[in-house]
DNA sequence: TAGATTGTTAATCGATTAACAATC
DNA sequence: TAGATTGTTAATCGATTAACAATC
């Protein structure tokens, strides 16, 4: 098995994070930093920072602590936002178009490079200067463009049969909005769900009665 | 200790998805179901379900199943999402507006009473029939409406001050969709974060180099 | 009653934390 | 060298799975 196969979710979830505070470290012209003032700023053990690090290498020095600009940049390259993946979008809804516009994907290792729907309103706009193509021409754009991931802002319904029309058309990743828990036999398929009404539930019940 | 407090954030993460089936085994007029074969449907083992219903109480009937219609509404209740909690929403971006435009606050136990941003070209416009304020309103419109839940889609750097503004204001509970970790001190106040870009590198990380 | 399936306890597995030898 | 902090092994903790008596 792989080494990087044998790494856990839980771990593979703090690894933005981590990113994300290096970055934050750099740029307020931070050098180095141990362990346990990390976690003192993350919230998390010393121990558990060092735990996940070791799963990818010997970032540290011993006696000394990590350098923040050369640890930042081994984290993004695990990540592989380096790379710029062709990325369709299918879906330019409210939220289709809200994150097409917000989202940075080139500093997160993708490249977004059409959107497609079938409402004639939006057709021929553009979102970011990316146009909104008609649906019909999605398996042409596929074969010239060759996208490996997609981004599905479609309703519920209609998620299962476009994943799978997707990945006859050679699509290898998704990243689901729609509210289904979009899950594929195929394994060298990958799925991120993205569950925002899970989420603002979990928060009412947090909240209590 | 409240045996609500103790339930592992494990368990209530998996909640709405319970939600999300057994409504659609209703729907598809299912009217009982064995802890096996929910399992089946939802890739978790028999046993799982049956531990996790029992952190809340015996919804169960030996020999028999459970009923979806029944088990469904109880689960609804647990989440509280027949309450309409007053909330506020914070910026009125493109990410803003979409999820104001496409969440159904009002079956997640919410209520979208109004929506701030400090740019004038989207005051006073609305969006779903909510009314784009001043935030320079917010603070007398919290006196008067009293909400207890914010929305926050504003830029990373304005994140800290503007909660701890609202908290002073009486808001309890935060879903936010900014690009930073809302760690509140305060312990009656409950935070969901929302990391689209974290979410965005993991699958990044997943699809590999 | 017999079969089925729960509720619940016990066993296992995995993730986090603690400890400490290695070493800068 | 002495102090600091890592890398890594061992201990603990928590979550998941298995097993089975209770009971519908």
């Amino acid at each position: 098995m792989n080494k990087r196969d044998s790494i856990s979710m839980s771990v593979i979830r703090r690894l933005p994070r981590y990113y994300r505070f290096l970055g934050d470290l750099k740029k307020n012209g931070i050098t180095r930093i141990s362990s346990r003032e990390l976690s003192a700023r993350m919230g998390l053990t010393a121990s558990q920072i060092r735990q996940d690090l070791n799963c990818f290498g010997d970032f540290g020095q011993q006696g000394y602590g990590y350098m923040v600009e050369q640890l930042h940049e081994e984290i993004g390259k695990i990540l592989g936002v380096d790379l710029k993946r062709k990325t369709i979008m299918i879906g330019a809804g409210n939220l289709g178009r809200a994150v097409a516009a917000h989202m940075s994907f080139n500093t997160k290792g993708f490249e977004l490079i059409g959107i497609f729907d079938k409402n004639p309103l939006v057709i021929g706009k553009a979102v970011n200067g990316i146009i909104i193509h008609d649906s019909c021409e999605l398996e042409e754009f596929c074969n010239k463009e060759k996208p490996i991931a997609a981004i599905l802002c479609i309703p519920r319904e209609a998620t299962k049969d476009i994943a799978e029309s997707l990945i006859s058309y050679g699509i290898k990743a998704f990243w689901n909005f729609s509210h289904y828990d979009l899950a594929i036999s195929h394994p060298e398929v990958t799925v991120e769900n993205v569950h925002l009404s899970d989420s603002l539930m979990t928060l009412s019940y947090r909240i209590g009665r």
